[in-house]
DNA sequence: CGCCGATTTGATCGTGGTCAACAATAGTGG
DNA sequence: CCACTATTGTTGACCACGATCAAATCGGCG
């Protein structure tokens, strides 16, 4: 399993904050040198492997957290039991739900991951004496809003060709900066997926054949290379593109 | 045109906000008597006509609002110019970005509408300053995006039949409450829509013909029943919820 | 080399979109 | 009040996309 930034997976929180990887990325920014600390007491380390559930929908909402290595996804299900991943939640993202009785949805690791977990009553009370670190973390919820909405108009409107398309563009610009948290710039042409086949069906709502199919089609075209299994590289970054805009 | 809460469609904001229908359910509830009159001066009512848009998609975020009548559509468009409502605005929503440079969605009155309307700037200078305010927004804005993720699931995941009986039982919870805030009791067998099929089309993510046929069906199995075009009644409404969770 | 899970390919089917015709309703002016 | 028109809603025929079920193939690992 390929570990993101995996030389801190051991860190521990009694270490202190100040030299935590995504210090100065995740919403801990709006902090000063002492509150960090203050907050890093309240919180601990831990370490999820790939698969693991870290919060279950409908429980009550007893936790909050900041990632710090690795993928989890957001899944809500339906009453009937059909499930629908809504959201992918990267390194220096915040999970939970604070303010809240219960959680809408699972949180659950898609590769091995390391998060900084906080008693989300603690949480609360700690942000409402911090209004700096409150208006982060609504500038934060407000961004994730018009991400979501994004992806819920290219879930209902956007054919299979196109949904794997723009996953693998997106993935290809969020997955090599991982370790330094949001930072998008020129894009790896060639990368590793930390999970496998049934994981994008999931996340874009296709079956696994469906995704497979479009795979292969994107290599028949000659978009696509697969050195491996778990690898892809972009062979015409254009061209696929161009695929995200209709066929 | 049925206009929600009428009796004050015509009110000024110069009139004070103390007898605001939604003074007590929007975000200002989070401020008290002389701050709701200094942000109120930094507003003004404008009323909207169905079909008329505020905000424009891509469009420099330049203002914010609140919904004291009526309702809006956000709707967001993929690159290649299909279009998906990615939210329902009612009475005490908030509507805009701020903090941000640019707005990611349309939003347009799908009903006559009045809102209370801020400059973008004016009013994150102002939230800034109020704490409370901030709070208040974060928390809705949490709850929007539980909202949107939950929508997110339906439209991937359920059929045709499932989406318009959802909708029905939405409606019928909101409509007959709309003026006093988000209140849901007991449902009302009856009600008008505010809007016709194209627009149910639009928001569930179908065609209008799909709309229709799923609705005549449900006539036919004795479930609901039309006075007129824009008037439903939920003769049984157990069925219906039935329906909500698979066929 | 042989086994197991992951991936790929193939065949079939159902849902919902599209295009086209038709019906019903709401407006409009005589 | 009644045509007449425009708009909105309804129905039908047909088709494409993607799901599902089944089978084949690949790749990693003992």
């Amino acid at each position: 399993m390929w570990v993101l930034t995996e030389h801190l997976a051991v860190e521990s929180l009694t270490d202190g904050c100040s030299d935590c990887a995504i210090r100065t990325h995740s919403i801990c920014a709006a902090l000063d040198h002492a509150e960090v600390e203050t907050l890093g007491k309240l919180g601990r380390r831990r370490s999820l492997k790939a698969g693991e559930p870290l919060i279950w929908e409908g429980d009550e909402s007893l936790l909050v957290a900041n990632v710090v290595t690795g993928m989890l996804k957001l899944v809500s299900s339906t009453a009937d039991g059909r499930e629908q991943v809504v959201g992918m939640v990267y390194p220096t993202d915040f999970i939970g739900r604070p303010f809240g009785a219960t959680s809408h949805h699972s949180v659950t690791a898609i590769s091995d991951a390391t998060v900084c977990v906080f008693s989300r009553s603690d949480f609360d009370i700690f942000a409402s004496e911090h209004p700096a670190l409150e208006h982060k973390l609504l500038e934060r919820t407000l961004e994730e809003l018009d991400r979501t909405r994004k992806w819920m108009a290219l879930l209902s409107r956007k054919s299979a060709k196109e949904k794997v398309a723009i996953f693998l563009l997106d993935m290809a610009q969020r997955l090599p900066n991982l370790n330094t948290g949001s930072v998008r710039e020129g894009a790896q042409p060639k990368f590793e997926l930390p999970f496998g086949r049934p994981v994008i069906a999931d996340v874009l709502g296709l079956s696994t054949e469906t995704v497979c199919r479009q795979l292969t089609a994107l290599k028949r075209e000659g978009i696509l290379e697969f050195p491996t299994r778990r690898s892809i590289r972009i062979a015409q970054w254009n061209m696929l593109e161009s695929v995200t805009r209709a066929e």
